[in-house]
DNA sequence: GTCTGTGTTCGAATAGCGGGAACACACTTT
DNA sequence: AAAGTGTGTTCCCGCTATTCGAACACAGAC
């Protein structure tokens, strides 16, 4: 109900987070004292004590006289996606079907009212998007993220829908409301959703959601690939049985842990 | 040869830290306000502040009254993965040599004195240790680690064999100096590693440098199977050869960047 | 209905965070 | 050579923001 919280953060946590989202997007080449100083508003000395605390927690790490992010993420990430109880599940039937398709498969979790690509596996014809693993993506965009929006607590729908807004990414994205919900309804009575360029151009997709035993959805799979390859029956047909029959499957494992 | 810094650090951020460390190993399980609290010697109230303001900026992830780890973990640690240049070039290799062996093949790295896993595959009849993307080991203890302790510079050899101690994981461990230096001399002629149960029971191991334009270290790649499979001149010849091959071309696309 | 366990909020004291200025040091520049 | 410009580093002081403890609300157990 809340957009959560005015309450008072800790701000100097605030500061050493903004601190990680700045080296991250300096990538490989890392940064400076003075360029994070400057680049965050801060004073030289406590950008340094800052950097210099990371670094001795391993987070960052220290080359000469610049700082990057290191592997210290890459550990926790994988325990976090090792954890979560689809990725043992779904690793291997998102395997297959990447085999069996030859086309790009994912496996998407539910988050804090976002989809979150845990795993993903290559077919042999692949397309490449910018959909990486760990990726936040807004559920209403993409084929698997409309599959877990449609079978979520009526709730979330609403607080989703009604509260963040529905952003565009291509022209095709749903934007409206009222059409989502209507879709949303088929996708509920056909059992998968179908995505037409609503999240990248010339690339279609087939996706279905992994309930768990109160029927709501804690992520998808899917299928994706060119549009003018996943067309007519193969994506209205074919490709939806395939991919209920392998969502089902884990539905059954995801019960009896 | 200081080991580093007695310098204040920023103690908002350490417990920040402390909280995240706890909250990994408490799993998908997480945990509450208080847990935590006592767990690390907190106030309710400041464990409860902490917990918000990292759920506000998406690191943590609340559900119910218990607290875990978020994929923000994820998206950081894939992204520092993606970005190492070992990352694109080496696995292809690993992939093809575990096709080829049928045996784990891993891509390591040197970072902070200690080998990290970068990228692991499998071949079909892999051994599953305990290894895993993101780990953290000390270099003296396994194959890829040595290969790439051999070809560090010698200052970074000294600091981390006298500095940090050599410890022991299996009986078959080299925890005496001299003994490590011989055998980092013998690496370096073979241009190879091998591994005789010295990290796992029942494991054996080869591993190879990959080396920069000054030949120095940045990481290393490793076959392992079982011991009674991996022997002879297989152990010796045939998989040290397949393996000098496979990082020569890693090196060659290396310079070429 | 009481009790014990949660999570949450408030106010108040002081520890420690942040800032600025001076320092050391490495490269250029003149 | 010497002055100049850019680093990173250190110190200390003022004031804010962190921490704590206690009180509160709420739930479930007994």
């Amino acid at each position: 109900m809340t957009a959560h919280s005015d309450h008072r953060p800790v701000e100097t946590v605030e500061t050493a987070i903004n601190l990680l989202g700045v080296l991250k997007q300096a990538g490989r080449t890392g940064m400076g004292v003075t360029e994070v100083a400057t680049e965050l508003g801060l004073a030289k000395s406590t950008a340094h004590r800052h950097l210099q605390t990371l670094a001795d927690r391993g987070l960052i790490v220290r080359a000469g006289d610049i700082y990057r992010l290191s592997s210290w993420f890459l550990d926790y990430g994988v325990h976090v996606r090792n954890q979560h109880p689809l990725y043992d599940l779904a690793r291997p039937k998102v395997d297959e079907l990447a085999a069996e398709t030859d086309e790009k498969v994912w496996c998407v979790i539910e988050e804090d009212d976002t989809g979150v690509h845990l795993y993903g596996a290559d077919g042999a014809h692949s397309v490449t998007t910018h959909a990486r693993v760990g990726n936040r993506t807004p559920l209403h965009q993409f084929a698997a993220g409309k599959a877990i929006l449609a079978n979520l607590p009526e709730g979330q729908i609403a607080r989703i829908i009604d509260g963040h807004g529905l952003s565009e990414r291509t022209p095709q994205t749903i934007t409206d409301p009222g059409e989502l919900r209507t879709e949303l309804d088929s996708i509920r009575e056909e059992g998968y959703a179908l995505n037409r360029e609503e999240s990248v151009p010339g690339v279609h997709a087939v996706g279905a959601p992994v309930r768990d035993e109160d029927g709501h959805a804690i992520g998808a799979i899917s299928i994706a690939g060119p549009a003018n390859r996943l067309r007519g029956e193969l994506l209205t047909q074919e490709l939806p049985d395939l991919l209920l029959g392998a969502v089902n499957e884990v539905e059954v494992n995801l019960a009896h842990i």
